[in-house]
DNA sequence: CTGAATCCGGATGGATACTG
DNA sequence: CAGTATCCATCCGGATTCAG
């Protein structure tokens, strides 16, 4: 979605590009694994499970744009990239926190729902 | 998305159900609405401009199989169908909130980021 | 090692028309 | 009124390949 897909569904959206961003699965996994420490490009390839090449590129792209990551490029042969997250990216992570938080206290209220919900669907 | 798109990236995901939910610009934006009261399926649909018939249908079987909605059908002619959000969307809603305020305090950094970004980009 | 470029299948969402 | 069904354009993300 990047950011809005036509491009001008305007509404009262500020909130809209962060959305977009704690939407995208792999945004949220990438920060979570930063605020571990720094890491370098292949090992959060590797320890990502799942992540394509193309899409961690992509994601370091887009966060490093908001300002959420910084990317160091070390000199050195072969070079080394490493990506750590900016105060900026600390923030988002201490929201993220508490949305797990609350998404871990009330999972059961929705998992029951749904489970209602489904049984109530098949019937 | 749904509910992940293969069906099985599972990590540690309790919280994917839930971002993919707030990540999803409709979802938002209903749930904004229906916190300022409840509300009728064609309201909604004059009210949130934009959505479609069918992606308000959708978005509100998404929204009431996960808990956060209600659907209460008038046994009156012509039938009315009225949703409003229940304790769980009410939850919900205020950590939407939480969101929103902090997307509000740190947009001008974010901003401010990509217009960095870009500027360098350009050049 | 750290990416960028290309190709491509599948899912998503809009528009429209139809129904109870 | 409150949806459902269908068709279709678009976009996203995976795999692969190439480059600095």
């Amino acid at each position: 979605m990047a950011n809005r897909t036509g491009g001008d569904r305007n509404y009262d959206c500020p909130v809209r590009d962060i959305l977009d961003r704690i939407g995208d699965a792999w945004s949220v996994l990438v920060i979570l694994e930063l605020a571990r420490g720094p890491c370098r490009f292949n090992a959060l390839c590797r320890v990502i499970d799942g992540i394509s090449q193309r899409m961690l590129a992509v994601t370091l792209r887009r966060l490093e744009r908001d300002g959420f990551v910084s990317r160091n490029v070390l000199p050195v042969a072969p070079p080394q990239v490493e990506y750590a997250l900016t105060d900026l990216g600390w923030s988002l992570k201490s929201q993220l926190s508490g949305l797990y938080e609350w998404a871990d206290n009330h999972q059961p209220a929705i998992r029951q729902a749904r489970e209602r919900y489904d049984d109530l669907a098949d019937a």
